[in-house]
RNA sequence: UAGUUACUACAU
């Protein structure tokens, strides 16, 4: 079972989901590691669908999802907008008593987030049993589509006073928070964070400072940042 | 054996 499940995990994972799909199939004996890591291939292959339409089949035939199912479901549901969807398993994850689960509740938070339920994130985050970098990081880039990019620069700011040392999701949604409010002078200020903290030659942080730098029209500086790479996409 | 957050242009 464990060779099976590993097997589907692989094919997934290099993007061969009809592969996945007949190990599944074949297997005789199945576990929840096994409908868990189908549900995964398609996520992280795009099928958000198809992910949350196994879920949907799991008690069906009689298996019951645990915390990684109901958290790689919920990942679905946040990526296809289905709010529906993810309240239903939401339901199901206060009846299973998951609720505490930190890593269950920050999705849970990013999936209110992401379907645009931003009163709903708010309840789920200020009942976080442990509000960690990630729930932080969850909360900027759930802001960064409601509001404005001062709010959320405050909370970026507001993280590193509680003691929080913003990591490379924070600077991207940081740097992408003064992109939109054009606040060149705290993009500079975050700039020098990121090069401080040795952050500068990450690619997701590099493309989001050349983007913010040329969309304030400061080409030098963004062409700085492009050459200072040794590695581009 | 499976699990949570962040990146660009164009387009929407």
């Amino acid at each position: 079972l464990f060779i099976g499940n590993s097997l589907i995990d692989m094919y997934a994972k290099c993007g061969y989901l009809a592969g996945a799909h007949a190990v599944f199939q074949g297997l005789s004996v199945r576990d929840v590691v096994s409908w868990t890591s189908l549900i995964v291939g398609y996520s992280d292959c795009g099928q958000f669908k198809e992910a949350v339409d196994c879920y949907d089949q799991m008690p069906c035939v009689g298996y019951s999802p645990n915390t990684v199912t109901l958290m790689c479901t919920l990942k679905a549901c946040g990526n296809i907008e289905a709010p529906d969807k993810g309240l239903q398993v939401h339901r199901e994850i206060v009846l299973k008593g998951f609720e505490n689960d930190n890593h269950i509740a920050n999705t849970l938070m990013d999936m209110y987030f992401k379907c645009g339920l931003i009163a709903s994130a708010e309840v789920v985050f200020d009942k976080l049993p442990v509000q960690d970098l990630i729930s932080l990081n969850i909360l900027l880039a759930g802001h960064l589509e409601k509001c404005s990019g001062k709010e959320v620069l405050a909370c970026f700011q507001h993280m590193q006073h509680n003691g929080f040392a913003a990591d490379l999701a924070s600077s991207v949604c940081a740097v992408k928070a003064c992109t939109k409010s054009g606040d060149i002078s705290t993009g500079k200020e975050v700039h020098a964070y990121i090069l401080k903290s040795g952050f500068d030659q990450d690619l997701p942080v590099a493309n989001s400072l050349i983007d913010m730098y040329g969309k304030f029209g400061l080409l030098v500086e963004a062409e700085d940042v492009f050459d200072s790479l040794p590695i581009r996409s």
